[in-house]
DNA sequence: AATATAAATATTGGATCCAATTTATGCATA
DNA sequence: TATGCATAAATTGGATCCAATATTTATATT
């Protein structure tokens, strides 16, 4: 699929992950091709790309609606992704670690490391963060030798908290953040160190209570939007 | 979405399924449609859905192919099937469970229990057994009271072992055969039972075994399949 | 026989049109 | 004012056509 069937489905989802189209707001597929300035064809596939993604929710003869999550959703996709990343930090254990995997591995370790050893964090170093998480976990994940998990954890793409691919933060209290921050790089560390030891139980144990250590959060964080406070969001692409 | 547009989607679907679209087999919009006596494009739209399911892989300029899927990932499935289950397990344990839930549980393991008192097995009791096994899985999902374990358990959909929509057995052995299931039915019971006692490691402990228990099956019958015996799976639609 | 090039064929993506269905609006009546 | 009916508008699903691209086949050359 080339320009503009594959632009229309990023763009679409884009506008959604931003909060350009909010949550609850209908699309159809005729006002929409107007405004990407193309014909309904490859809006309509977007669309239906979109709501497998769990993104849109189909209307019956009135378009789509953009997918309301409920904190619910999140608190339970949170557990869900503690489940998969545990066997995927398992079964990481379970194989052995390339050298290639351990030597990046410790380099994105070091550099978590360099980032909290100043003290404290501001926003260009929580993007620096973020990026070095996601890839920690991504490499976990091919380690498991298990394509499953990481279909399964797809669903969880776009959530704040339930997956590592958007890390959400409160800009007013970096302080917090850090703390939070430097916790959960600490559990990096130690998973890091059951998969090299071989140490499966342990490795799933960590893995999986570095995803719920994120329930509590994620309450917080649902309850300072409801209250009209921002909550800043960086999300992958 | 109406006729024949989810026609195509079904019908497309289930003649991968069955064995009619074999594995690795191309397919291109224009003479699916010419077969299927439909234009274009309901088959595009179908694809596109289908290549989401992971049942098909898209060519580049070519079509689309029919997925293989490998014993590894069968195996993967399997254990990704295992944690999902066995959180939903846990999560139930920590609900409540409705009377109305409870009640169809206990049918549904007398149900098994009168197939299993008969001493053997046959084809008729495998199919009751299937509609009953898929039944119980379902509620214990539905009493986590979390989406997002049907969501992530959704790309399983249609693997033997790693689904309980597809069963497979072997039906020239129907006494191990018999062994299996009733294994396989008193781990329903002790998971109800957990369940039931808000026992939630156990129940997780037993539902993930009970997931499990059927990697090594999954492995012999591959196996067959690959020497040419007949292994006969029956799917739910 | 092997290789390169040109032509033919297959295929996809997008645009546009038509028909069917659903929803919203306007008007008439009680 | 409320309700019912008719009409208009909105919307979707499918069919068809066109253009671009990729692949295959045929032909020419070495």
């Amino acid at each position: 699929m080339s320009k503009p069937g594959q632009h229309v489905i990023s763009r679409l989802r884009q506008m959604i992950l931003s909060g350009e189209l909010e949550s609850g707001q209908r699309l159809a597929e005729i006002p929409t091709a107007e405004q990407l300035g193309v014909s309904r064809t490859p809006v309509r596939i977007a669309f239906r790309t979109l709501e497998q993604e769990g993104l849109l929710t189909k209307l019956s003869g009135r378009g789509y609606r953009v997918r309301r999550v409920t904190q619910a959703e999140i608190s339970g996709s949170i557990e869900v992704r503690g489940v998969l990343e545990g066997l995927a930090a398992r079964q990481a254990a379970e194989n052995t670690l390339s050298k290639a995997q351990t030597n990046e591995l410790r380099e994105l370790l070091k550099q978590g490391d360099d980032l909290f050893a100043k003290g404290n964090i501001n926003e260009q170093d929580l993007a620096i963060y973020h990026d070095m998480n996601q890839r920690f976990h991504q490499i976990i994940i091919e380690a498991s030798l298990n394509p499953a998990i990481a279909e399964a954890l797809s669903r969880n793409e776009h959530l704040p908290f339930a997956s590592v691919s958007a890390l959400a933060f409160d800009r007013n209290n970096l302080t917090q953040e850090y703390r939070r921050f430097n916790f959960a790089h600490m559990h990096h560390h130690a998973v890091f160190d059951a998969i090299h030891n071989g140490q499966g139980s342990r490795a799933e144990a960590i893995m999986r209570e570095h995803a719920n250590a994120t329930l509590g959060y994620a309450k917080t964080f649902s309850q300072k939007e409801e209250n009209g406070e921002k909550v800043h969001v960086i999300q992958s692409k």
